[in-house]
DNA sequence: AATTGTACCTGTCAGC
DNA sequence: TGCTGACAGGTACAAT
């Protein structure tokens, strides 16, 4: 489900209510989930019983909790995960697998219907034993990430575009939703190699990343089935998508049916006319 | 080394 | 009203 934009709502939206609150309690119905230290809900609760909050953080599709002194508490929401702040008594839900009870009486609680979340916590200087921050690529949306920036990531690759833009490693924090927004926008066809793209194109796919993700961020993510941000809010890029599952439906911008693929396993959907393979 | 397939789960929706 | 199969914002791992 989240990617990008929808992961830094949701940090968006944590941050201030976690900040320099303590864990007074963790409450683990699903083990299975916590990948470091591996299914041990006991040492899972322990470590994090006392601290507190002092960073909120994101990297790709990553949330980073820092806690004092030097441990990090880092979720993947994957397809369905959600991270809410509750204030209110709710009941607790059927797919809610993890409660931190905070020391303002609230709670943060980690829901997943699919199951698929991963949790790890691990000390600042372990973060690199999580493969996927390890590899991941650049930071779209940071200054860093200049045109000669994802020029260097291109270099050497000869994945088709749609796989390119999947791939953590090559960029980080983009999945199927704006994988298509962003080529649409770019012009460039799914299944173009990445080695034969010019200059101008290049610039183009650069462009559209930034803007697309932006975009999303501004409109507080895309809400179709499941995401919410950390109070439950859904956001509304949903509206503002031209490509991403409108198969079958004419292109918004010249009329062409747009057609439907798939590329790394996902479906892709994209304008014949306006991404053409060239 | 790079690519493709499969597994992990539950829920929803279309078609019969 | 079932039942079946396809599909869903992702990635880790095995197989090729």
């Amino acid at each position: 489900m989240p990617e990008l934009p929808e992961v830094e709502t949701v940090r968006r939206s944590l941050e201030p209510n976690l900040l320099n609150k303590t864990i007074t309690e963790v409450k683990v119905f699903l083990p299975k989930l916590i990948k470091i230290p591996s299914g041990d809900a006991e040492a899972f609760g322990r470590i994090l019983t006392g601290r507190k909050f002092k960073a909120i953080k994101r990297r790709g599709k990553y949330l980073l909790l820092y806690l004092e002194p030097d441990w990090v508490l880092v979720i993947h929401l994957r397809m369905t995960g959600r991270l809410l702040y509750i204030e209110k008594p709710v009941p607790v839900e059927k797919h809610t697998h993890f409660i931190f009870c905070l020391d303002d009486g609230n709670e943060l609680r980690f829901h997943d219907v699919r199951q698929f979340g991963l949790i790890y916590l691990v000390q600042e200087k372990d973060l690199e034993t999580i493969e996927g921050l390890k590899t991941m690529g650049p930071e779209p949306l940071s200054e860093d990430f200049t045109l000669e920036c994802l020029k260097n990531s291109i270099k050497g690759k000869k994945q088709r575009a749609k796989v390119f833009l999947l791939d953590q490693r090559c960029v980080a924090g983009i999945g199927n939703i704006y994988a298509d927004e962003i080529l649409f926008q770019a012009g460039i066809h799914p299944d173009r190699r990445v080695d034969t793209l010019r200059d101008d194109e290049k610039e183009a796919l650069w462009r559209a990343i930034k803007d697309r993700l932006q975009a999303g961020v501004d409109h507080r993510g895309t809400s179709i089935k499941d995401y919410v941000d950390g109070f439950g809010q859904a956001g509304s890029f949903q509206n503002q998508l031209q490509v991403y599952g409108k198969y079958g439906e004419p292109c918004p911008r010249c009329g062409t049916i747009i057609q439907r693929t798939k590329s790394g396993g996902r479906t892709t959907s994209f304008c014949p006319r306006c991404q053409k393979i060239r």
